[in-house]
RNA sequence: GCGCCCGUAGCUCAACUGGAUAGAGCAUCGGCCUUCUAAGCCGAGGGUUGCAGGUUCGAGUCCUGCCGGGCGCGCCA
């Protein structure tokens, strides 16, 4: 609907500029809205406000040329002025009953737009380590990422989704090597478990899996275990240094081959925990990429080389620095520690190094708001390989905070004291998880009502939604009981009949519908989804209560029921969208 | 201290990215069950959009300065 009366006013734009009273040179974006008010119709354009300065006459003058100039067409019924100058659009009944028809024979299409041309854009989100379960903060993300991902997709983009696996590096170590001590002990060998090692029990299960299938063989003694090792923080000692030394130790003790089959071991445990959890979640992956493949393909170094080639690496106290401030950071980074080893961040640097060469039209990382300091020193390293950094967008979800009982649930990560997301889908479940997840803007702080997400009343919103989706189905239902059926050709015939207010209310949020995926899909706000349709339910349920389906007169019913059937589609498709089940009944 | 994000109804949040009289849901108050699901509906009250300037036909939205909250500021990942 929305593109053709856009289409309607670009004529008059151009038959303006034929007639000269329009710069033919000057151009003008057509900005046309829904209307909040019923009064000022049904889409409402500024178009004469913006040309009143450039033709040089008053606003509402414009307004009427633009009309005298707005070709006839069976989709506009009356054209108004209103206020300082907007151009008032009515549609015409036929058009606005039209939509039931698209709706049903579009079915899973309504909504879909070729509006991203087939353009490539890489999604990365959740990318946490794999040092242990994904938690709550992860779930956020996920929920997030995916429905951005879906929405992009659905828009006409070539979505790509990615998963970033840090599976190098000083994290990953520390985590084999406390399985490794997880396993000693259950060998029986008594010591003090470091204050910086993973100390979940999930490390735990990984080293029984170890200690099944080897028995003792990877075992050391205490003595040997502990000898020359500096104290750990309980002793006095730095927790860091212990550590560090702890994994040399390893390192040493089980010799290259053995450490690196209890590494993968734990890698591959946890990596396998993740995928089961999102892919329970509903977010699926086309890539996991690994962060080590970077490394052992050479691309950390090449990446560093060309850098280098370029200019903006330096020597300083033993290591290599990035000069990040030359692009706008706050200062230079380290890419290569004075030990040798390359950073964390030189690895993001190949990585979206790599990113851009395989060919993306735009690159979209989605990152927990505690990294926001991180945007511009990848950005700089882009402009500074020589790629156009605008097409990385760097999208940032802020916390969630969890509340039961009206109390905030407290989380800590070292202690090991936080919620996991499949305790959190284990509780209030899938649905109600992703929902809430995408109900605010990412840059929202998020306050998740446990309570809330469970209880099954019409105060859950997912509950509210799914709801009118399993009532449409109920009402079908009843009209089978009733030895009643659905014409749907003879309710397309009369769906002139449909004329009350809570009707009219219903074909306008239909009609909305594919506008609001695209501006939720450019705008990259799945939370814009989420609040039309607690809106379109909101529509149905109060129309459900004003007036009866299934009544006797059979055009009328038809009619009604072509309509809730097009509601019924328009919410399971939104609900797909945001990764939420359309249950047929509750 | 510096940087980024956020301040909208009692609470949690919207506001089509600069449009008309700032809207929903909770909560509060008043009504509604012999009906396709009351797991619901109808109605009412509630606002100096943190404060002060500025930009223009027009500002919750943009710019500046304050005030308050969150996060970040490692040769960690």
């Amino acid at each position: 609907m929305k593109p053709q009366l856009q289409a309607l006013l670009e004529q008059s734009l151009q038959a303006l500029k034929q007639t000269g009273a329009l710069n033919e040179g000057h151009h003008v974006e057509v900005q046309l809205t829904r209307t909040r008010d019923k009064a000022h119709g049904d889409f409402a354009t500024n178009l004469a406000m913006q040309l009143a300065k450039p033709m040089g006459s008053k606003p509402r003058d414009v307004a009427q040329t633009l009309i005298d100039h707005l070709p006839e067409s069976p989709l506009v019924d009356k054209v108004e002025i209103a206020g300082p100058g907007f151009i008032n659009l009515f549609i015409s009944e036929t058009a606005r009953l039209a939509v039931i028809t698209q709706v049903l024979d579009s079915g899973e299409a309504y909504g879909r737009s070729h509006l991203g041309e087939g353009k490539r854009v890489q999604v990365e989100f959740v990318s946490a380590n794999p040092t242990g379960p994904l938690h709550v903060g992860h779930g956020r993300g996920a929920a997030y990422g995916a429905a951005v991902a879906d929405l992009l997709e659905t828009v006409g983009f070539d979505v790509h989704r990615e998963y970033y696996v840090n599976d190098a590096g000083r994290q990953m170590d520390i985590l084999a090597t406390s399985v490794w001590l997880r396993y000693l002990e259950r060998c029986g060998v008594e010591f003090h478990f470091p204050a910086n090692g993973y100390r979940g029990d999930y490390v735990r299960d990984i080293a029984d899996t170890l200690f099944q299938e080897h028995g003792n063989d990877y075992a050391i003694s205490a003595e040997v275990l502990m000898n020359d090792l500096p104290a750990d923080e309980p002793d006095g000692g730095d927790k860091e240094i212990f550590i560090d030394a702890m994994v040399a130790r390893a390192q040493e003790a089980l010799g290259e081959n053995r450490y690196r089959y209890v590494f993968e071991l734990g890698l591959n445990s946890i990596l396998d925990d993740i995928r089961e959890d999102l892919g329970e979640f509903g977010v699926h992956y086309d890539t996991w990429y690994s962060e080590r493949s970077l490394t052992e393909k050479g691309s950390v170094n090449r990446a560093l080389e060309t850098l280098r080639n370029n200019g903006q690496i330096y020597e300083k106290d033993g290591a290599l620095w990035f000069r990040s401030t030359e692009y706008g950071d706050e200062k230079d980074r380290v890419v290569q520690r004075d030990n040798g080893q390359t950073t964390y961040f030189a690895s993001d640097i190949a990585y979206h190094m790599e990113k851009f060469e395989r060919g993306y039209d735009r690159v979209i990382d989605v990152w927990g708001a505690d990294h926001h300091g991180y945007v511009p020193r990848v950005k700089a390293a882009l402009q500074a390989l020589g790629q156009d950094d605008a097409r990385l967008d760097v999208l940032l979800v802020q916390f969630a905070i969890l509340y039961r009982s009206g109390e905030r649930v407290q989380m800590s990560t070292r202690s090991g004291s936080f919620v996991t997301l499949r305790e959190l889908r284990d509780e209030v479940g899938k649905d109600a998880a992703r929902f809430f997840y995408v109900m605010r803007r990412c840059e929202q702080h998020l306050d998740f009502d446990l309570d809330l997400a469970k209880s099954e009343s019409a105060d859950n919103p997912v509950y509210y939604i799914q709801y009118a989706h399993a009532r449409v189905c109920s009402v079908l239902r009843q009209m089978q009981a009733k030895g009643l059926s659905h014409d749907p050709a003879n309710g397309q015939a009369h769906l002139a009949r449909l004329t009350e207010d809570h009707e009219a209310a219903l074909l306008g949020g239909l009609a909305h519908y594919p506008e609001l995926v695209e501006a939720a899909a450019l705008a990259e706000e799945p939370h814009q989804v989420a609040n039309y349709l607690r809106d379109l339910a909101n529509d149905f349920h109060t129309y459900y209560n004003a007036h009866q389906f299934l009544v006797d007169d059979a055009d009328l019913r038809d009619a009604r029921l072509n309509l809730i059937l097009a509601v019924r589609q328009v919410l399971a498709n939104g609900l797909r969208l945001l990764g939420v089940s359309a249950p047929e009944e509750m």
